[in-house]
RNA sequence: GGUUCGGUAGCUCAGUUGGAUAGAGCAACAGCCUUCUAAGCUGUGGGUCUUGGGUUCGAAUCCCAACCGAAUCACCA
């Protein structure tokens, strides 16, 4: 039992003993104990005086005395205000530490029968990814691993924009400009060949525009009338209509973009169980529309157009199907849930979708809710904010986006000068060292953003993030290297590691505290749906076993017990470590 | 204007169901490598937790109001 739960229940006996009443269960408040004070666990006492009808000190003092004398894991305990902190004795400590280490994946929840689906990435395939999106991804992937460490089954789902205008754009600019250009011709890697034409559309575009506009027209209107955007959007058309010179331009184009992606998906080390394309899906919806019109939820305006009246709830119109009958953004999603909610039986499912959409998701609970979908509910929009730079603002159009292959390169190549700086792997083979650098590289880059509340705005500050020192990835994956060095000069001099009920110093108790809290932290990011609480919590181990390893000589220890013991401690330490991060997708090294 | 989310040290971020003197890292300064990896450890300085009310034994945390910032309120996705 944790040490929490079980002072709850021994400081609810004591009031009951002692005066006469049933404390009601939230008056019994406890807490770890700060630092500074002697004990391990705090019962606040303040919400027992009304019952005790004494003052905090001495109801302390009784509550304290009780405790005492009718737990054998409580050693001692002192009153400092209100609040009774509650020591208990190294064998309890000891107690926890073996049933941590007989579990073979401590931290792991039992089954929980549900399934979970999470869907993230959802690129668009006219240009390559970018530091959003990478966001976007291990926020995606750990939050899927947080969920399976709470013991559901997890179904990862990408659903690739894959159609519309933006991708005619791309392709009349390659039709016009690109002379036949491949990625094999070029030697450039599909999505970036792909973006390049993406980039080019929007300069022919501006320069249409501008000329238009120094022929008098309209800002708003000049746009639309360019020569070039009219060819896009007919190429749409005859995209809809399958055209077989479209689809098949259309098909070569975004084959590139995947194989791009496939690549960058790789090095992210992201996966997922099933892709969607919306050229299959985006005609999903419709039926259910016309259901909702049918039974009076939407209505339909002179024009044909399809909406729903959301004012009642606070919110505004909601088209749903435009005048010519087809069909918008919304239409398709509440077509896809539906078709997920059909296939799948779910128990919920995650949309990993950036703060700028909160509208939509909110509108979308709305009308499934009003089509009657009981499961609307099960649906959880996690909203996590925009990546800004120091000098503000990612904006593809001025060019300030962080490319995410680029990013990824800078960062192992950080990676590798730090390392060869430190000149620590000269037994390393290249291949080995060359692996080392892109684990170290990738770990610096996936703890710094996943370190941050999801739901905040973070700041990429690339100075900052290629940092290896202090709260950062290389430091956790540094105190493992530490901790596999020792392991591995224990076993090559033979030392014995097991478990023998030596007594444990302070410094090992309060390492058995952190470790001990690793389940409950597993449950909380699982509730809040935060891998974020998943790298503090490997920090503050990683902080904590360093500390230990400065204070106190492990290969060296003169009491063979206590050394031996002390390995399997450090032991147990690195496989939480290797846990919680491989949550987050991060790997440990033996050795850096 | 409506809705949603933020505002904690110079900077980046933690801060559990309200609890004790609000914590880390970076940056600055001062120490620690003939001893298990110094990508480490120890120490110093640094705060009207945006502001003002309220709730109570107690508020960074809950409520109300104001201020500042972000996103959104498309027949784009």
């Amino acid at each position: 039992m944790n040490p929490e739960q079980l002072i709850s229940i021994k400081v609810k006996e004591a009031v009951a003993f002692l005066y006469n009443v049933e404390p009601d269960e939230n008056l019994i408040q406890t807490q770890a104990t700060r630092k500074e004070f002697e004990g391990d666990i705090t019962a606040v006492m303040f919400p027992l005086l009304k019952m005790s009808k004494k003052s905090p000190e001495q109801t302390g003092q009784e509550v304290g005395e009780y405790l005492k004398s009718n737990c054998t894991d409580i050693e001692s305990y002192n009153v400092v205000k209100g609040f009774l902190n509650v020591k208990f004795s190294w064998e309890y400590w000891m107690s926890v530490f073996v049933s941590a280490n007989e579990s073979d994946d401590f931290g792991q929840q039992p089954s929980s029968g549900k399934t979970v689906m999470v869907e993230f990435s959802s690129p668009n395939t006219n240009k390559p990814l970018h530091l959003g999106h990478i966001r976007n991804n291990l926020l995606g992937w750990s939050v899927a691993k947080v969920l399976e460490a709470n013991g559901h089954k997890v179904l990862k789902v990408n659903l690739v924009n894959d159609r519309g205008i933006h991708i005619c754009k791309s392709m009349i600019a390659w039709q016009k400009l690109s002379d036949g250009e491949t990625p094999d011709s070029s030697g450039i890697k599909g999505d970036h060949l792909v973006g390049k034409y993406y980039v080019a559309f929007n300069n022919i575009l501006k320069q249409q525009k501008d000329k238009l506009i120094g022929e008098g027209a309209i800002e708003e209107e000049a746009e639309k009338n360019t020569q070039i955007l009219r060819e896009a959007q007919e190429m749409l058309v005859k995209w809809e209509n399958g055209e077989s010179e479209v689809v098949d331009l259309w098909k070569m184009m975004n084959s590139w973009v995947y194989d791009g992606f496939d690549k960058t998906y790789n090095r992210l080390g992201v996966s997922f169980d099933k892709i969607y394309y919306e050229s299959e899906t985006y005609l999903l919806g419709k039926a259910l529309v016309n259901e909702g019109l049918s039974r009076g939820v939407f209505y339909k305006k002179e024009d044909g157009s399809v909406w729903c009246d959301l004012s009642a709830d606070g919110l505004d119109e909601k088209l749903l199907l435009r005048a010519d009958g087809t069909s918008v953004y919304m239409t398709q999603d509440l077509g896809t849930a539906h078709q997920r909610f059909s296939e799948f039986s779910l128990d919920e499912h995650i949309y990993v979708v950036g703060n700028e959409q909160n509208y939509h998701f909110q509108v979308l609970k709305l009308l499934l809710k009003k089509l009657g979908f009981e499961w609307s509910q099960n649906i959880y929009h996690m909203s996590y904010g925009m990546v800004e730079l120091p000098e503000g603002k990612m904006k593809s159009r001025e060019g300030t986006v962080v490319d995410a292959d680029d990013l990824i390169e800078n960062m192992v190549n950080t990676a590798k000068e730090t390392s060869l700086e430190l000149g620590k792997l000269e037994n390393m083979d290249i291949e080995e060292q060359n692996n080392l650098f892109e684990i170290l590289g990738l770990g610096a880059l996936k703890y710094f953003i996943i370190k941050v509340d999801p739901k905040k705005t973070m700041l990429f500050d690339p100075k900052e993030s290629i940092d290896f020192n202090g709260n950062t990835g290389p430091f956790i994956q540094y105190t493992h290297a530490r901790i596999m060095s020792i392991l591995r000069k224990a076993n090559e001099q033979g030392i014995e590691q097991k478990l023998y009920n030596t007594r444990l110093t302070n410094r090992e108790i309060d390492i058995i505290k952190v470790l001990n809290l690793f389940p409950e932290r597993i449950k909380e990011a699982g509730r809040e749906h935060s891998p974020a609480i998943i790298a503090n919590y490997a920090y503050d181990l990683a902080k904590e076993f360093n500390q230990f390893y400065h204070e106190v000589s492990i290969l060296k220890e003169s009491d063979a017990k206590a050394r031996s013991q002390r390995l399997i401690l450090i032991d147990l330490i690195s496989k939480v470590l290797r846990k919680a991060m491989g949550i987050l997708g991060i790997t440990l090294p033996e050795r850096m």
